[in-house]
DNA sequence: TCGTTGGAGTCCGAAAACCGCGAGCGCGCC
DNA sequence: GGCGCGCTCGCGGTTTTCGGACTCCAACGA
């Protein structure tokens, strides 16, 4: 921990719940969550930066982060697409999270796909881990990870949120669970 | 594991019990143990190199290191200063066991001083495992460690051994228990 | 034949356990 | 008061254990 870290704070009200977003003082995207699982949140940077790693300070839009978001839910889907990200994690989350940002608007992919396409084909729990401790949902878009036989499986943000999701991007059928493919 | 690591195994007669010499092919010292604890040995191996990491064969005072290390109990105690060594084991520990080679023969160290001496004050208990997972005993010194109070506090051989080969070095008076200092 | 269910295989990361310590402290005992 | 003993607690690297946001396969029943 050489300096310690200046983290803005923004919020953002959507259809399914407000938003927090966490940005550096570049203008990269930390972190994002819902409020109601802002515990959660605040326990993944722990445990990416340390205890006490730095400041949070209150702010309006920062790095222009909350209205890219707005606008993604507002319809413009590729409004977060090349949105600057930064994180902490392990060699192999990293991994997995760079190739969740590879995953194109309105596409699904399962566990095992991602794990083989990282190149490590049998560590396909292990893919499931990495995608829950994903620290910047919506942007690195792990809610696009479905089980192999299409069934949505999980989200840390709650399956109806992902649900949501996935219906917005054009993903889903009228069937809930189907998703197009 | 690149290649399968050829090992040869000596045994040697000593006054505190039949000791297990293994060498590598280049004639470096890659472990020694007293044959009733030939079992951690083998786990030390295994942990440094991994399950099936090479082959063991017989010979006959490889490197010349049975013949040093005879002459070293026989009371040639310098027999043993610049054997070559070479261990597997994380950074930390080479660290330890690197500094474990600079106690001169005679001297006894404290884990604290030990601790201090490569850097990491606090690590003390550290130090200690490292010590423990010493794969070299005798030529790497871990005997020559005790505790800050002058206890002999453990040794993996045993505490008499460790007794033991202090005397030999001169370290100990007649009160077994009070090193010289 | 097709859907369902259950168990085993597999790979990582987090958390807990483990210690070959040492300093600090409280207490008796001279 | 000093001294020594035993206790507690913090320490830090390593090992072990545990738990999944999975999948495949086999068995079973409709």
């Amino acid at each position: 921990m050489p300096e310690p870290l200046r983290l803005l704070v923004d919020r953002l009200k959507t259809p399914i719940g407000a938003l927090v977003i966490v940005a550096d003082e570049e203008g990269r995207l930390r972190a994002t969550d819902w409020t109601d699982y802002e515990d959660r949140m605040s326990l993944l940077m722990r445990r990416q930066y340390g205890p006490e790693s730095g400041t949070l300070t209150e702010a309006r839009n920062p790095g222009g982060l909350t209205d890219a978001m707005a606008r993604y839910f507002e319809g413009e889907l590729e409004a977060i697409d090349g949105l600057p990200v930064k994180t902490g994690g392990t060699d192999f989350q990293n991994s997995v999270w760079r190739a969740l940002r590879d995953i194109p608007c309105g596409e699904t992919i399962s566990y095992g796909t991602l794990a083989r396409r990282i190149g490590r084909p049998a560590a396909v729990r292990a893919v499931g881990l990495a995608n829950g401790a994903n620290p910047v949902g919506i942007v690195v878009p792990c809610h696009r990870v479905i089980g192999s036989d299409g069934s949505l499986t999980g989200y840390g943000g709650g399956m109806e949120r992902k649900r949501w999701l996935l219906a917005h991007e054009g993903c889903l059928r009228a069937d809930p669970e189907l998703p197009l493919g």
